[in-house]
DNA sequence: TGTACATCAGTGAACGCGCGTTCACTGATGTAC
DNA sequence: TGTACATCAGTGAACGCGCGTTCACTGATGTAC
C-alpha cells in the first residue's frame, strides 16, 4: 500500500476488496473495520466517508457476491446445450463459485454479521442466482428428460445439495473424506443427473 | 440464577447450558466468556477452574453436539424397519436435529469459533455420526433396494443434502421459498428415496 | 465427635487491548467567473 | 489563464466499551486423626 497523495481515488473499491482478501488470509471472525482501513492504507475514519457502519460494508459484500453468484450461474447454465446439461452445469457452477471465492460465500450465509439490514439489492441478486436453477429445473421437465416430480421441491432440493458440498467443502469437513474435492463435486454432478433424468443408467 | 452458596456445585455444566441458551437468543456472535459467567451468575474469573480458555468451552459444546447427532442418528435409524426406511429417518433425523439444537449446530461447523484445537473426542462422535449413514448406505445396497453407485459418493451427496437443508433453514433462507421447513424436510426426504430405490416412482 | 489443615472453587479488582464510532481539522479537487 | 471559494475525502486524536485473562484473596468442603 503506497499511497502518496492525499486522497485515494477509488477508497471504496479497495476497501471491499482489503475485506475480501483479509477475510480469505485471516478469517472472517478477525474482520474489523480498522483493520481493513488499515489493510487500504488510511485512517481508522476514512471508512465512514464511504460506508455508514461497519454493517454496511459486509452488507455491500453480500450483496456483491449475491451478483457474482447470478452472473456464474446463469453463465454456467448458458453454456450448456441441453436442459439437463445445464443442470449439471449449475450444481457444478454453485459449488465452484463457492470454493473460488470462499469470503463472499462466507459474507453471503453468515447472517449475524450483518444483523441489521437485509438488503433489498441482495435479495435481488440472490432470487436472481436461484431463478436460474429454477428454470432449468422447469426446463428439464418440459423437456421430458426428467421424471415428473414437484418442481419446486425438486429445486430447493438441489440447492440444498450444491449448498451443503459447497459449506463442507469451505469448513474443512470434507478433508478426511476426499482428497479432490472438485472431482468430487463432478462425481455427485453426475450421480444426481443419472438418478433425475428418465432413462436408466447406463 | 439465585444462588446463595458459595461454591456453586455444577458450574461446568451450567456455563455449557448458559451457552447453549446464549447463542440460542442472542447470537453466537454474542457469545463471550463474561456474558456466559453472568448468565451463570458467576464472576468472570470462575469458568476458568472449568476451562483452560474460551476456546475450550466452545470445543466442549461442538463435542457434545456431535455425541448428540450420532446418538440421534443412531436412534432415528434403529427405528426403521427397513433399510431404505432407515435412510429416510437418517434425512429427517439430520435436519431436524439442527433445527431442534441451532445452538450446537452452528458451534459444531463454524470452525473459526474454535480454531485452536481440533479436538480428538469430537473428531470421533464425528466419524461415529457419518458411519450411521454410510452403514445405512450400505446396508440399502446390499439389500438390492437401490440402484447401485459408488456408495462413497452416494452417502457425501446424502450428507451434502441434509447439511445444506439444515444450514439455509437455520440462515433463515428457506423463508421465501416454504413456510413449513419440516413438512419440505419430509418431502425431500421421500423424494429422495423416491429416487434411489431400484422401483419407478409410483 | 471435634479439631487442624489441605484443597477446591469461588471473588472481584485489575491488566492491556482492539474495537466502532465521532469530531474538529485540513489538504486536494473542481467550478464559477 | 488566474483566482476565490465550496465541496469532497482524507487525518489523527479521542471517547467509552466489553473483551479475555490473571492474580491475590477467601469462603466452603473434605479428610486425617
Amino acid at each position: 500500500m503506497t499511497r502518496t497523495n492525499y486522497h485515494h481515488g477509488a477508497l471504496r473499491e479497495a476497501l471491499l476488496t482489503a475485506t475480501i482478501e483479509l477475510i480469505e488470509s485471516e478469517g472472517i471472525g478477525a474482520v474489523s473495520l480498522r483493520q481493513v482501513a488499515r489493510a487500504a492504507g488510511v485512517s481508522p475514519g476514512a471508512p465512514y466517508h464511504h460506508f455508514v457502519d461497519r454493517a454496511a460494508l459486509l452488507t455491500a459484500l453480500s450483496d456483491e457476491g449475491y451478483r457474482r453468484l447470478a452472473v456464474a450461474l446463469r453463465e454456467a447454465a448458458g453454456a450448456a446445450a441441453t436442459p439437463d446439461g445445464a443442470l449439471t452445469a449449475i450444481i457444478e457452477g454453485y459449488v465452484l463459485f463457492a470454493s473460488r471465492n470462499p469470503a463472499y460465500f462466507q459474507v453471503m450465509f453468515r447472517p449475524e454479521l450483518k444483523r441489521s439490514q437485509k438488503s433489498q439489492q441482495g435479495e435481488e441478486f440472490g432470487a436472481d442466482a436461484f431463478a436460474v436453477l429454477d428454470d432449468t429445473v422447469a426446463a428439464c421437465m418440459a423437456a421430458g428428460v426428467m421424471r415428473p416430480v414437484d418442481e419446486n421441491v425438486l429445486a430447493l432440493t438441489l440447492w440444498s445439495l450444491v449448498h451443503g458440498l459447497a459449506s463442507l467443502w469451505l469448513d474443512g469437513q470434507l478433508a478426511d473424506r476426499t482428497d479432490d474435492p472438485a472431482e468430487l463435486t463432478r462425481q455427485i454432478a453426475r450421480l444426481v443427473t443419472t438418478f433425475l433424468v428418465r432413462a436408466e443408467p447406463a
